[in-house]
DNA sequence: AAAAAAT
């Protein structure tokens, strides 16, 4: 299978072929031949799988015939609109259209909130066919009737699960109304609650439906490890993660801001190449930190949930849960920041007693059992050093108790744990100097140096 | 109870 084949614009196909893409994901060979027809469709998708590409290639084939080169705006009505939770995700879509647009006369945009309206004003005056927005700064345009939303023919809910959950719902609806002339909508959800069945009942018709993975099902490229720990000791733990297993590149999940600032703060402390990323940082810098991961430039990139959807980022091979989700939704949505696209992915979450509770409800939403195993040192009960543990610990004794736990696996919770379960199997003891990528290079002693730049704005 | 998103 091959893009050629499914009937996309020459000048799509010339974009594709430039990225260096020959054949299509899954989703993308299912959804484009739908889209293509006109057809309403339900997509079953987290980002990652060729999700975006999957629209925006066929949307942009759909308006290709009546591409024209004017500049007068009633020649360029809004005809596809493209609405994302966040605005990360937003400025992403965008840069698709655009590159996958570029041998098309048609014109995108994007327009989300925090940045100045008023930059975002003469683009839509100008006139653009393709819109990728969110859902507040969308109205707030429309208010101002900076842009028109009659001529719209395609609507695209991306990521509708987590709009949905953001409170986007009466935006939504309102949006919907003022879509007078639309003809196609395409719905993507990774997973898929009763209230999104019902959203897709009411807006879509006879669509038709494309699954690529498993329903609120983990993917199985992703090895999920659990490390029950104290949460006075989380901050070490992490740090002798970081620096005990070969990441890479790594996002570590906080639940709150202030949480994620912390734990920045600490690791740029010790000389991580780490950034915080959450709502509370001025969206330029969200951008540029987001900008400089995707580059590879960042190694580690300390977020609240704002990074848990969407962000599509090449081959992560780590992501780790420092404090677990409040939704058992959103652990779906961060550990499917890895394991992407066949590639195998770690998901390291570190558990403290408070959290059992939420632990339940993911292992309940996975239909999965997942074994709390302790780190000497960091963990309740065991009191080694990383060091001293594999040489010192019994086989036989330690096994016993061990195999009784594989037949029956205990309820992973605190208090079924024993401090004797075997080292991690992952664990790869390498001197700091050999993997220097997560730190940065050494800087000038600049006792300042390090003052500021992650705290808040 | 938290995060995200319009100001």
């Amino acid at each position: 299978m091959t893009f050629a084949t499914l009937g996309l614009a020459p000048e799509v196909l010339k974009a594709v072929a430039q990225e260096g893409y020959e054949h299509p994901t899954p989703i993308q060979a299912q959804a484009i031949p739908h889209v293509l027809s006109g057809r309403d469709l339900l997509g079953a998708a987290q980002t990652g799988t060729g999700k975006t590409a999957a629209f925006v290639l066929p949307i942009l084939t759909r308006l290709a015939p009546h591409a024209n080169t004017s500049v007068s705006p009633a020649r360029h009505p809004l005809r596809a609109l493209i609405l994302t939770p966040t605005r990360e995700l937003a400025d992403q879509v965008f840069e698709s259209a655009k590159t996958y647009g570029k041998h098309l006369p048609l014109r995108s945009h994007v327009v989300f909130g925090g940045v100045d309206i008023n930059g975002q004003i003469p683009p839509l005056r100008a006139g653009v066919e393709v819109l990728v927005a969110t859902p507040g700064r969308l109205l707030d345009h429309v208010q101002q009737k900076t842009v028109n939303l009659a001529q719209v023919e395609i609507l695209v809910l991306d990521e509708a699960d987590r709009m949905l959950d953001m409170g986007f719902i009466l935006d939504i609806k309102k949006i919907i109304s003022l879509l007078t002339n639309r003809k196609q909508t395409l719905l993507f959800s990774a997973t898929f609650s009763p209230e999104i069945k019902r959203l897709a009942g009411e807006f879509l018709n006879a669509p038709a439906l494309v699954e690529v993975a498993r329903q609120n099902a983990t993917n199985d490229n992703v090895e999920q490890i659990l490390h029950p720990c104290e949460t006075f000791r989380k901050r070490a733990l992490l740090a002798h993660l970081i620096r005990t297993h070969d990441m890479g590149q790594v996002i570590v999940f906080n639940r709150t801001k202030q949480g994620a600032d912390q734990v920045a703060r600490d690791l740029k402390r010790d000389g991580f190449n780490c950034e915080a990323i959450h709502g509370d940082r001025e969206q330029r810098a969200r951008l540029e930190v987001m900008a400089r991961f995707k580059e590879g430039q960042l190694k580690i990139l300390v977020a609240t949930d704002v990074a848990a959807r969407g962000l599509d980022i090449n081959e992560l091979p780590f992501v780790v849960n420092f404090e677990l989700p409040n939704s058992p939704e959103d652990y779906v949505h961060r550990i499917g920041r890895t394991g992407r696209a066949g590639a195998k992915g770690v998901a390291i979450s570190l558990v403290d007693p408070g959290e059992e509770k939420a632990l339940a409800g993911i292992q309940k939403l996975i239909k999965k059992e997942l074994q709390l195993t302790p780190v000497p040192g960091y963990s309740p009960g065991t009191t080694r050093a990383p060091e001293a543990r594999r040489e010192e610990s019994d086989p036989r004794r330690e096994g016993e108790r061990y195999r009784g736990r594989e037949r029956a696996p205990a309820r992973a919770t605190h208090a079924a744990l024993e401090p004797s379960i075997p080292a991690l199997p992952r664990l790869r003891e390498k001197p700091l100097s050999q993997i220097p990528a997560l730190f940065l290079p050494p800087r000038a002693p600049a006792p300042q140096a390090s003052a500021g730049d992650t705290s808040q704005d």
